[in-house]
DNA sequence: TTACTTAATGTTACCGGTAACATTGTCAAT
DNA sequence: ATTGACAATGTTACCGGTAACATTAAGTAA
């Protein structure tokens, strides 16, 4: 009693949708290793065979399962990205520098948001690692000491972004934040301001605002003749615009010579001064408002914002090159990239 | 002459970091396919051998390799989303809803942006297939025969987002950009604008775009007098808040009486807000401007913007229950869920 | 006691590729 | 004609897991 065939060629089994290099290898008439190596070694197959590799491959719509071949070259083409937010468009920008440039190279990006949060970045890195990432980028500074354990086993080149930290993982890509912030603060008394505050989040949550009022504090007790005036938000407040809004208000209550909020971010410079706005307070006039980040809304919209311009695209490009030689086995010239920032003056402060 | 043996118990390779499971089995004196066990269901391992096992996966610090389970449960653990772009902040939270949902049942999110381009949609889709992703989501709706093809032979479970095509792929989370176009249109008229234009960015590179600008149409054609005033930014304008100000200039300068401007999003209304304080004209009393998008700057900033809001958060929160349940292969419900959208008057118009 | 379940664990083969080595064929030099 | 070198292709084993089936031990019903 024969056993009925099913009329595709493939004979027995096909459980799987999925084209598999051994299809190729049938139709063309060769071994899988000769399409293995029609796909990454051409040169070393001969032109009509390799033709005929190909003319399988395009017939048959073959699409190689690089999870399988990662399994013997070790290398699974992927790369994880842990990226504090996307919202507030602060890092959407890196993300796309980073992908596209990963991509060129063939590699893939797997994502994942940390919300700032330490220990939930511990714990998707050790989610994110059972796909054995080829590299790591992560936009944070302050990991736990688990997720640093898992860094050190995993032997993957880590790139920190968005910032330099005195003792880096392996490399990074980013600025420094605490100079920015100096340097913000030095252009706001250069420009005659005298009692410039600083407007963050709630504390704690982002090391880099951190280093930013830091740099602040530092130009004050250096230069100014008041103690440092930094103000962060409730925790009841979630929003970076209501912070900003938020901490106008506390600043001008418990400082009312105040004459300039330097804010940790665009959005929060965006909430300030559209509180100055419903006070009737004139910007830069009656208070004068200075962001960082230089988003799209900054320069666009008619507010004129003062503001840092940092370089995002960049930094993810260039943390994908460094990613890509690291990968590539090569020790790169230097393992910190410094992108710089820049001060831009416009008309609110 | 004996060979000098490396210190570690494990004796011979060792070529690899990675602690396999074969080396947690060994510690723990059991079989690999226990330790497998003891990870994948537990109950059916004697509670001494598991905690045993358990002991050993923490000392050990073992993380399971998914790309080689993948092969034979042929489930990467894997998602793919095909993200029209990152910048202005509209896809944003839905990138971060379905990758908090996703990873809550342990599945990953693979990010690529596409640009708009289906070109390069279709391109990029093939290299994210050799992932073998379990299901992909992706915001466009306009795809080329190679990429159709492509998902066609895939046979995963796809999921379009934003809106709701009339002949869908798979299935599709969003809301009639359409219809949106028709209530911000009429919402319009009703409060006693004329002669209202719709502004949208260079043309034909966003399908969600011109739905909108077509139900605006619709109501125009219906409604008023005249015909519809549909303008499009010239190629060389890349900035969607330049874009804005342009298409009122443009606007006005064509359609001299031109009171009220319907933005195809928020950035666009941005920029027009703008180019109309640069020009002195009162919004909304000279002339109104509506957006799109309800984004975190149309409410917070003092700009009042009125705007549609969407749910993109919901979005892709939506969407991540549908791939899970189309990947655990349920047939859910419904193929579409429509999150809806909402017009949210406010000042500027 | 003996056969029959059931629980707990192990063995084998396989997923779809690639590394390493083996084989075959061709041609030039001896 | 014989040999060696090299080009082209194939064979085998293995990567790190899991499915399917096999085995063992202990308990239970007849």
């Amino acid at each position: 009693m024969a056993t009925p065939l099913s009329p595709t060629t493939k004979g027995a089994k096909a459980r799987t949708n999925w084209v598999t290099m051994e299809d190729v290898a049938i139709r063309a008439q060769v071994s899988k290793i000769t399409v293995s190596r029609v796909l990454r070694a051409p040169e070393k197959v001969r032109a009509e065979t390799r033709e005929r590799v190909l003319a399988a491959v395009r017939d048959l719509g073959y699409v190689p399962d690089d999870a399988a071949g990662a399994l013997t070259t070790r290398s699974s083409k992927i790369v994880a990205a842990l990226i504090s937010t996307l919202e507030g468009s602060t890092f959407a920008s890196t993300v796309d520098g980073l992908s596209r440039n990963l991509r060129a190279a063939g590699y893939q990006l797997l994502l994942a948001t940390t919300d700032y949060s330490p220990e939930r970045e511990a714990e998707i890195l050790s989610m994110l690692l059972r796909q054995r990432p080829d590299g790591l980028v992560m936009t944070s500074s302050h990991h736990t000491a688990d997720a640093l354990a898992l860094l050190q086993r995993a032997q993957i080149p880590v790139v920190e972004l968005w910032e330099l930290p005195p003792k880096p993982i392996d490399s990074s890509v980013g600025f420094s934040n605490f100079d920015a912030g100096k340097s913000m603060t030095g252009f706001l008394l250069d420009r005659g301001y005298r009692r410039p505050a600083f407007i963050g989040p709630r504390a704690g949550i982002d090391g880099r605002v951190k280093s930013r009022s830091e740099g602040y504090a530092a130009v004050i007790s250096e230069r100014a003749a008041f103690p440092p005036r930094i103000i962060t938000a409730p925790e009841a407040v979630t929003s970076l615009t209501d912070g900003g809004a938020s901490g106008l208000v506390t600043a001008l209550e418990r400082w009312p010579d105040t004459d300039c909020v330097f804010c940790s971010s665009d959005s929060v410079a965006l909430g300030a001064i559209s509180e100055a706005r419903r006070r009737n307070l004139r910007v830069p006039e009656d208070i004068a408002v200075a962001g960082y980040g230089d988003f799209d809304l900054a320069g666009n919209s008619g507010l004129e914002l003062t503001t840092v311009r940092i370089a995002g695209t960049e930094i993810g490009e260039r943390a994908a090159e460094l990613i890509l030689q690291r990968m590539q086995g090569e020790r790169p010239r230097r393992k910190s990239i410094d992108v710089g920032f820049e001060v831009v003056p416009r008309a609110s402060a």
